[in-house]
RNA sequence: GGCGCUAUCGUCUAGGGGUCAGGACGGGUGGUUCUCAGCCAUCAAACCGGGGUUCGAAUCCCCGUAGCGCUACCA
């Protein structure tokens, strides 16, 4: 048997969950799910500029809806604690203390915006903006002496020559001369650990065995590497999967459109697509198997079928494949996404909400044409006032058909004797009164939809009929007469 | 600029020396039908370019080109 597998995920509380850590987190979930091992969720708030409290929260929240559970981190403990970086900060002291006794790093005592100079000169001149190793260069003693006098310094790894390569979990071979890595700083001047110690230090302690994370993290790999290698310590395998692009081929970014899965969340979009289709960005399953629930993933889900391609996000897959898992709900169940995101977005009066029976009625009717709760009113509005207000365009649809406003007339007085009002009835008056007048059923069915609903694309018209009731719908029909033939008179016949 | 990664329909992808280069989203057309949605049928749509290797290359190698990422006391 083999060592457990363990796999993190490690975001920055600097913002919401980000479609693009989301996909990162499923991985990880999923690749621990799939060898029976161990997910674990570490919070790296080392930057305290940046990292706040409702972000955390924001996060656990997020991934929680996606059903992604960590078996350890915040909440649910474990024995490689405490999970929050700003708290395990002599745990970086201590290792970093003990690199700078073996001379694997030193004190810098540059200040920042030097650096910043010193940078932007070597740029513009051409050169890679490495770290001069100014301070690696300071007489011994000299650096004694400063910290002795209270100077401010950071701690530098000391990056060796040579060259530095690995075997990603999903690019194969990747190699990096260490001459462009940089003394990088491990250590801040406030004490605090920057991102690439601190993970290095948290992977090994927490006996991380896979690092799956983005393709941005590619050229920390081998600082990362290195830092192992100075402490003695064995990395473990790294896998770097594409990145999540938007639709002009640049980084997913709020101005593509919605990147929070909260914000996906509060669009009516369901925890099982967002799942099913992160997990489809980057990964495939046989190139013909689109739907997967996340159990199913957990089966599925290999490293070998992740590509190394980055994905660009499409929406509109998205909100059809909300569709499919919206469709395949229980109606009781569409009704209560319907309801709740009627009652969040105070969309409707709350009086207008209190009949559950005919929520479903309605909710039933709309059927296939809602993906997503929030599209239950662009097919159900007419329900919910006294008087409908026509579209300017399906108005003159109505208006520029002869004869409309007679049959409508006509109708309306059928419908007051239909009976029972019932869809089969309704539809055979309706008919009926179509060949008695000698037209398609259509003539008498698009005037009724508009002037029942106001609109020209609407649930079933007998569905329509029966939400409505009897005498909304005859009274419909008769004001809509009115307005026709106030609007142009019928010529006397 | 340097370094790295990547390259199959518009998009997500399957395939990986010999295939009609397959599927899905989106789009077109036809059907069902009271509109739309749905469903059914059907069509269009791709191997970045150039050199090799090979009987044969989308597939292997090299070189370009392009895109993206990284180049912080952010993660």
């Amino acid at each position: 048997m083999s060592v457990p597998v363990r796999v993190r995920f490690a975001p920055s509380p600097t913002g919401y969950l980000h479609v693009g850590g989301a996909r990162t987190a499923l991985f990880n979930y999923l690749f621990a799910r799939h060898h029976g091992g161990v997910f674990v969720l570490r919070i790296e708030d080392t930057d305290r500029e940046r990292s706040t409290e409702e972000s955390t929260e924001a996060i656990y929240e997020a991934m929680k809806w996606l059903g992604l559970a960590w078996d350890e981190g915040p909440g649910v403990g474990g024995a490689y604690g405490p999970y929050h970086q700003s708290e395990r900060l002599p745990v970086y002291a201590e290792w970093a203390e003990r690199l700078l006794r073996e001379g694997n790093a030193y004190r810098c005592f540059c200040n920042p915006e030097d650096l910043k100079a010193r940078r932007e000169a070597a740029m513009t001149r051409g050169e890679p903006p490495r770290y001069d190793r100014t301070c690696l260069r300071l007489p011994p003693g000299e650096s004694d002496a400063r910290v002795a006098r209270g100077e401010p310094f950071a701690l530098r790894f000391r990056m060796p020559d040579g060259e530095t390569s690995w075997n990603d979990g999903v690019r194969g071979s990747v190699t990096f001369q260490n001459a462009v890595l940089d003394d990088l700083v491990i250590l801040r001047t406030d004490r605090h650990p920057t991102y690439n110690f601190a993970a290095v230090v948290d992977d090994h302690l927490m006996e991380i065995t896979h690092v799956l994370r983005g393709d941005d993290h590619i050229s920390n790999t081998p600082r990362q590497i290195r830092i192992y290698e100075a402490l003695g310590w064995t990395p473990p395998q790294f896998a770097h999967v594409p990145m999540i692009l938007g639709a002009d081929g640049t980084r997913l970014s709020k101005r593509h459109g919605a990147t929070s899965v909260t914000t996906f969340r509060d669009e009516g979009f369901l925890p099982e697509t967002m799942v099913n289709f992160l997990a489809l960005l980057g990964w495939a399953y046989d190139g013909e198997r689109e739907m997967f629930t996340l159990r199913e993933l957990e089966e599925a889900f290999t490293l070998d079928r992740v590509s190394k391609n980055p994905a660009i996000f499409n929406y509109e897959k998205l909100e059809w494949m909300n569709g499919e898992y919206f469709r395949a709900l229980p109606l009781a169940k569409r009704t209560d996404l319907v309801l709740e995101h009627l009652r969040s977005t105070k969309a409707l009066p709350e009086a207008a909400l209190a009949d559950r029976a005919f929520l479903v009625k309605a909710v039933e009717a709309a059927g296939d044409r809602v993906k997503r709760p929030q599209q239950f009113l662009a097919y159900s509005a007419y329900l919910f006032v006294d008087r409908v207000d026509p579209d300017p365009a399906a108005w003159s649809d109505l208006a520029a058909k002869p004869g409309a406003s007679g049959r409508l007339r006509k109708l309306a007085d059928a419908l007051e004797t239909v009976d029972p009002f019932e869809h089969d009835p309704l539809e055979a008056a309706t008919r009926g009164l179509a060949a008695t007048e000698g037209v398609k059923a259509g003539e008498v069915i698009m005037p009724a939809r508009i002037a029942l609903t106001g609109k020209k694309v609407t649930p079933g018209i007998f569905d329509v009929m029966l939400l409505l009731g009897r005498e909304r719908s005859v009274r419909r029909l008769r004001d809509a007469a009115d307005r026709l033939e106030a609007a142009s008179p019928a010529p006397a016949s």
